[in-house]
RNA sequence: GGGCGGUUAGCUCAGCUGGGAGAGCGCAGCCCUUACAAGGCUGAUGUCACAGGUUCGAUCCCUGUACCGCCUACCA
């Protein structure tokens, strides 16, 4: 067996994966003793792709899973995607487009179905993305959003809801998205700052003579104007409260109305009021008993109501038409340049529309205060803790969360409408349509409406039937009593009448909020449930905590009787090396799997991990994965060295208490010993960067650059029972490394797991150990020998004195330990230190003419003697002796100041003092040097 | 408008309970020393944004300022 010159990834990734897959060993394992430890994956939506976002987001779970799966917990790591509605359903509509075609006119069945089988052929894309970065979920558990079980969990929430008076329907103002034809809650949209423009428009007063100047940055909407508000206080306009004034293009009176909302000093301090069309005005409308009265319609053109002028237009070609004809009538006073934020549609970046309907909503007050309580009680603790703030300041100020869209991708409400029963009032049920999209109908004045109410389409002379039987209904909302039910309803359960069924779907964080529990079998009560509810942890983006975290913390307490999970793990958006935020626009992506193959994902994935500092932006640096692709390499390397001696290797563990190990041995077990607690910690505390950090140090510069190093005097030996101790002990640390390591690189320590240690079952399998100790004694006196080499090293290197030159070292020390470590360790030390030979004691002479280093209980003496010209020896301990004068300037403040000596610590005051008379000491025997040198140059 | 976070080496960032600051990359010098030049050894580089305050002592705690970023909000 022989291990390639350099690591490279490709060879055996694919490999062990489909190892690991096909061994089952990402199902928790039922021989496992330790307690379970599961996680949900926040679900990719179907569409997606695998980003910057997903690879940290994936690599920190799958660090915990297989961490933990190595502490012998039962681990579930519980994988899925989601369905995703407006952003799947505009992806295969952009499709169907391509083909000339739209859904309506493929109709709802046929739309489902090609999105059913859109989803077969690339909805599997980011799974397998995700096995490429190593992720280890038990896809045998894998779930969708929109499959049976979880339908039916999303549908016993919704009735369970509904029952309890918790789901209900009301009509007020909502976020629209004119092209995605649905409604969005208030998260759903973004706001921006765009430059625009404020209108003055004069409206006239009654007597004909006087106008009103109100100031609007939509000037459309005032075709559906019912008041115009002004401060009560504002000396002004206080007469013409009470008033009506003539509302310009519409013949209608509107009155003028006082309200403190207004804000005086803002353009004129008038404001007029459009209920429908404005969230302010809307509350104004409430506070007035305005009627309101809706101009733009669902496909954001302008409805009937707006008039037959304008009825058809897009909202904005009726804005260019409004401004013309109040200028023709001369009522336009001015305009000026205005910057104001504006709310777009977080999938399709449309502006949006604030529009009167009917739709869900779940009350989330009761849900929000328990929710609340959960994480202010520590049941949920969010990390870092800095979030809970944002959590608490969201939740209380939370509005009612609007579930319904009017999309057909998704889980439709189970809400059926008699078309027979009457309402309580007696009222039947057809003539309360409430509005109703179709194909377009042209107006006699040329212009085309899409949608209207049901009255306004009984005055285009179309009824009802006509539009339903034609099959070119999009859309209706009714206002009567819904029927809602678990199954499909074939006709009235009341009085077994036809039934139409609402058409609208869920908001798509309506089903991702019972994740946690849906997943796991939910409502029934499985096995899974009662083992891995609640889970351990979630680990997931800020960007998602109001979306995701807050509604899964208020259904998993409302429906489990119990927190979803333990932690949050919240970590940050990944951003290109300039720290901007990565975007298809800008052209910054870094995809993944670019990363995976060009560094191999294990690099990929310990940078992810070394770069998920908490609490802050993670800037991607390609610079830094080439870095952790060396020290894969580094790995790779010391396993080749390693395995020059496998077969002196009896398998045989080490301890540090054996007797037969050399002090090197006994030092770097207890380093690993110290670098394993290290790393448990770190990723107990979720600080992966640490973790990652302190195996890295320990890896590198503690077992390569010294442990290595210095065992090969005795590797290179004969075949002693303590060279045999050695090559266990390498073998042995090397074994514990791999597994500190298999959380952030899989791939490569599977692979030598098996090609150095000839294990046959995975590393997965294996358990860390806790027997390992910490040995003082020999870091202490291991501290002796590292600072002897590196005394002479920096001589050698300050002086820049050839490696190959083979110098003299003179070593005077009054500690006998010191003198003995380096007599035991000579040979070691004369190989690290590359010295022929040297003297060490307490009675050495400093030999005239030579370098000197005076380290802890230690002057080392390097005769220069045809070496070099003793001036850059002078210059150098001119530069060390400044130096350690400076610094014992500013302890020497300390210690003269009463103040500190009465006032710090004994410990702080003592430990000062200490390095004090250290510098002391040292700068003495430089300075005795430096005066020796200058003599002999002279 | 309100809230949160950031400002540390040339670059990207650590620095968890106050005791003269670290890493990686980069840079400079010397080395192909039989695991590794994707390497080894050595070295240089910081008014820890600015101004006050608390303290014997502040990168760290408090107040304010500047700049940057994010979240949130009904200024039409």
């Amino acid at each position: 067996m022989e291990l390639k010159k350099s690591y490279s990834p490709e060879d055996i990734e694919d490999k062990w994966y489909e190892y690991w897959e096909r061994n089952g060993y990402f199902k928790p394992d039922d021989n496992a003793e330790g307690a379970p430890f599961s996680i949900v994956i926040p679900p990719p939506n179907v569409t997606g792709s695998l980003h910057m976002g997903h690879a940290l987001n994936a690599t920190l779970q799958d660090v915990l899973a297989r961490w933990n799966r190595l502490r012998g917990r039962k681990v579930l790591w519980l994988p899925g995607t989601d369905h995703a509605g407006i952003a799947t359903q505009n992806v295969v509509e952009r499709e169907l487009s391509k083909d000339g075609l739209d859904r309506h006119r493929i109709g709802r069945d046929a739309f489902i179905e090609r999105v059913w089988k859109w989803k077969a052929e690339y909805g599997g894309r980011i799974i397998h993305q995700l096995k490429k970065i190593g992720a280890s979920c038990d896809w045998s558990r894998e779930r969708f959003t929109l499959d049976d079980g979880l339908s039916r969990a999303v549908r016993e929430v919704f009735v369970r809801l509904f029952e309890e008076g918790l789901i209900y329907r009301d009509s007020r103002l909502i976020n629209w998205c004119p092209r995605c034809h649905t409604a969005l809650s208030d998260l759903e949209v973004e706001y921006e700052e765009l430059d625009g423009k404020l209108y003055y428009i004069k409206y006239p007063l009654g007597d004909g003579a006087h106008f009103l100047t109100v100031a609007t940055t939509r000037p459309e909407t005032m075709l559906g104007d019912t008041a115009v508000a002004v401060h009560p206080e504002d000396e002004r306009y206080r007469r013409f409260v009470g008033k009506d004034v003539s509302l310009p293009l519409t013949g209608r009176s509107i009155p003028v109305i006082a309200d403190v909302m207004v804000d005086p000093t803002f353009g004129t301090g008038a404001v007029k009021v459009t209920p429908a069309h404005d969230f302010n005005d809307e509350a104004t409308g409430k506070r007035h008993n305005l009627q309101s009265i809706s101009v733009i319609a669902e496909d954001g053109r302008m409805g009937l109501d707006a008039g037959e002028r304008y009825a058809g237009l897009d909202r904005y070609a009726c804005r260019k038409q409004v401004l013309e004809d109040l200028k023709a009538l001369d009522l336009l006073e001015g305009e000026k340049k205005h910057r104001h934020a504006v709310g777009h549609c977080y999938r399709c970046k449309t502006i949006i529309e604030p529009l009167l309907t009917i739709q869900w909503y779940v009350r989330t007050e009761t849900l929000a205060a328990e929710a609340v309580d959960a994480v202010r009680e520590k049941r949920i603790s969010l990390v870092p803790d800095s979030w809970e703030n944002n959590y608490f300041a969201w939740m209380r100020e939370i509005r009612d969360w609007c579930i319904s869209r009017q999309i057909w991708w998704g889980h439709r409400i189970p809400v059926w409408y008699c078309t027979d029963c009457k309402t309580a009032d007696g009222t039947p049920n057809g003539s309360l349509i409430e509005h109703i999209f179709f194909e377009p109908v042209k107006l006699s004045g040329g212009n085309t409406v899409h949608s209207g109410t049901y009255a306004e389409l009984r005055t285009l002379g179309l009824s009802r039937k006509d539009i339903i039987d034609n099959s070119k209904i999009v859309h209706i909302h009714r206002s009567v009593s819904p029927v809602c039910s678990r199954a499909d309803l074939e006709s009235c359960p009341h009085c077994g009448g036809d039934v139409i069924r609402d058409p609208d779907v869920l908001d798509t964080w309506f089903s991702s909020a019972l994740w946690p529990f849906s997943t796991l079998g939910w409502p029934e009560k499985t096995a899974d449930l009662k083992i891995f509810y609640p889970t351990s942890v979630l680990v997931t983006g800020f960007d998602i905590l109001f979306f995701w975290v807050a509604r899964m913390i208020m259904m998993g307490l409302k429906f489990m009787d119990d927190v979803p999970f333990r932690d949050v793990y919240i970590h940050a958006l990944v951003r290109d090396a300039k720290g901007q935020k990565m975007s298809k626009s800008k052209g910054n992506v870094i995809d993944p799997l670019v990363m995976t193959g060009k560094y191999g994902a294990d690099a990929f994935r310990f940078s992810l991990a070394a770069f998920a500092a908490q609490g802050r932006d993670v800037r991607f640096s390609e610079e830094r994965v080439e870095g952790y692709r060396h020290f894969i390499n580094k790995l790779w390397n010391a396993s080749k060295f390693i395995l020059t001696y496998k077969k002196s290797w009896t398998g045989r563990s080490a301890a540090v208490g054996d007797p037969v190990l050399d002090l090197g041995s006994r030092w770097i077990l207890s380093r690993l010993a110290q670098a394993t607690d290290e790393m448990h910690r770190n990723i107990e505390n979720f600080r992966f960067n640490d973790a990652a950090n302190s195996v890295y140090q320990f890896l590198w510069h503690e077992f390569c650059d010294w442990y290595i190093e210095m065992s090969k005097p005795i590797l290179y030996g004969e075949e002693t029972a303590e060279r045999e101790a050695v090559i266990n002990c390498l073998y042995f640390v090397f074994e514990k490394v791999l597994q500190l390591l298999h959380p952030f690189m899989p791939f490569v320590t599977e692979e030598l797991w098996h090609s150095m240690l000839d294990k046959d079952k995975s590393i997965m399998l294996s358990h860390y150990d806790a027997g390992l100790v910490r040995d003082f004694d020999a870091e202490q006196k291991m501290g002796h020998l590292i600072d002897a080499v590196t005394g002479i090293r920096s001589i050698r290197g300050e002086l820049n004195i050839s490696p190959s030159v083979e110098l003299h070292a003179d070593i005077k020390t009054m500690q006998v330990d010191v003198e003995s470590i380096l007599k035991d360790n000579g040979e070691t030390f004369r190989k690290m230190a590359r010295c022929k030979d040297f003297n060490v004691g307490p009675a050495i002479k400093k030999p005239k003419g030579s370098a000197v280093s005076v380290r802890n209980g230690m002057e080392i003496y390097i005769p220069m003697e045809g070496l070099l010209d003793v001036v850059s020896e002078i210059a150098r301990l001119e530069k060390e002796v400044a130096k350690l004068e400076s610094s014992m300037a500013f302890i020497n403040k300390k210690l003269q100041n009463d103040d500190f000596i009465n006032n710090a610590p004994r410990d702080v005051v003592d430990k000062e003092r200490a390095k004090f008379d250290d510098l002391v000491q040292r700068e003495q025997k430089m300075a005795e040097n430096l005066t020796l040198l200058r003599s002999i140059d002279r």
